[in-house]
DNA sequence: AATTATAGTGAACGAAAGGTCACTTGTCAA
DNA sequence: TTGACAAGTGACCTTTCGTTCACTATAATT
């Protein structure tokens, strides 16, 4: 038990940070929930800032991995079906992951005192799901799936939604299953409003 | 300069605690915004806690009155145009009004902290507003001026939206213009959607 | 076997937090 | 005029914060 204390820390700070903030948590705590005293935290880390200044780091570049490169992206779905279900599982994975879970809370509670969290936050929970989309009903369009539109204004429409019941779930998480059910009848009715006839 | 000194502690502590948190802001600091030695507040408050408690109660209470009671309804639109221009009154004023503002990012930073905070978050982010145009949506359909349809999925798809770019003036105020640009035309582009030939 | 780097301990630090209290000041009713 | 009271001050209290440091135990390196 030595080397892998330094994940051990982040993983609790994350943990303690995505639930009472950073100014919320405290060393002490932090260090106890670890099995340490407090100032065993400081032959990893620096400072608290320090801790934060890593999670950040790793957040902007599990973002960038996740959304930035092009084989990430999820094929262009080839019936509504399946539209649907690609959709339900992308959604599956973003509220059951606990680091993403985590990383959206953190967010939430930081961006107003961070610069670089707000940033992040905006693409997070706005604009990288915006754009994801926009490739796909674009392709969809192509393939004749759905009615030609502004294809950003359909990725808008649709995923703001689905974002918001997640976020719903991220404050309520005993609303889960509900709001897992209303996505997908939101996607349903969605392919239904603009789905060739 | 005496008796308003207790409203004027409650809206410095407002404006701090939406931007800092509730942790992030301390007594020393919110006295000091009003030319006051911190042991002034407490002839007024008897804590901390004691400025959010009542801060939150009025909370409740202004989102009752403004949500809760039928009057304040806006009525049921009579044309396209005039169904954009309802949404523009209310985004604005949801915008621009710095009390309501503060309320959302106070919200915001508090509601996986305070179990109020997280019910009332859900009211003013989710549901309220879609409650609000469920009923709106109902008597348009029942105008002929929007196809039949599920009106409380229309009422979600429609605010939800509206929600995200609200919560980005929030967070990025520099972006409101845009973001204001940006609510018009997924208006006119939900009406064109919904609305029958 | 001796050395050295690493991880962890426990006591202590100064700063800052929330809060208390004896005191002064200004206002107004009796 | 006086007395009472609400509002504000400044010194002080306790607790907790993040952080430091001299020290120890351990495991790897020479």
């Amino acid at each position: 038990m030595a080397k892998d204390t330094k994940e051990r820390i982040l993983t609790a700070a994350l943990e303690m940070f995505s639930q009472k903030g950073y100014e919320g948590t405290n060393i002490r705590e932090l260090s106890a929930s670890l099995g340490l005293v407090k100032s065993g935290i400081y032959k990893h880390f620096e400072s608290k800032e320090a801790i934060w200044n890593v999670l950040l780091d790793r957040m902007i570049a599990y973002y960038g991995e996740r959304f930035g490169s092009p084989e990430h992206l999820p094929p262009v779905p080839d019936s509504p079906e399946d539209f649907v279900s690609t959709t339900m599982r992308m959604v599956n994975l973003t509220i059951r992951d606990e680091q993403i879970v985590k990383t959206r809370k953190v967010l939430t509670l930081e961006q107003y005192r961070d610069e670089r969290a707000r940033d992040l936050a905006t693409k997070h929970f706005l604009t990288g799901l915006t754009e994801m989309f926009t490739r796909i009903f674009s392709g969809m369009m192509e393939k004749g799936m759905i009615r030609r539109d502004d294809p950003e204004m359909l990725a808008f429409a649709y995923t703001a939604p689905i974002s918001a019941l997640i976020h719903l779930c991220d404050r309520e998480p005993e609303k889960t299953e509900d709001a897992i059910r209303k996505i997908e009848a939101f996607s349903r009715h969605f392919v239904a409003t603009y789905g060739v006839k």
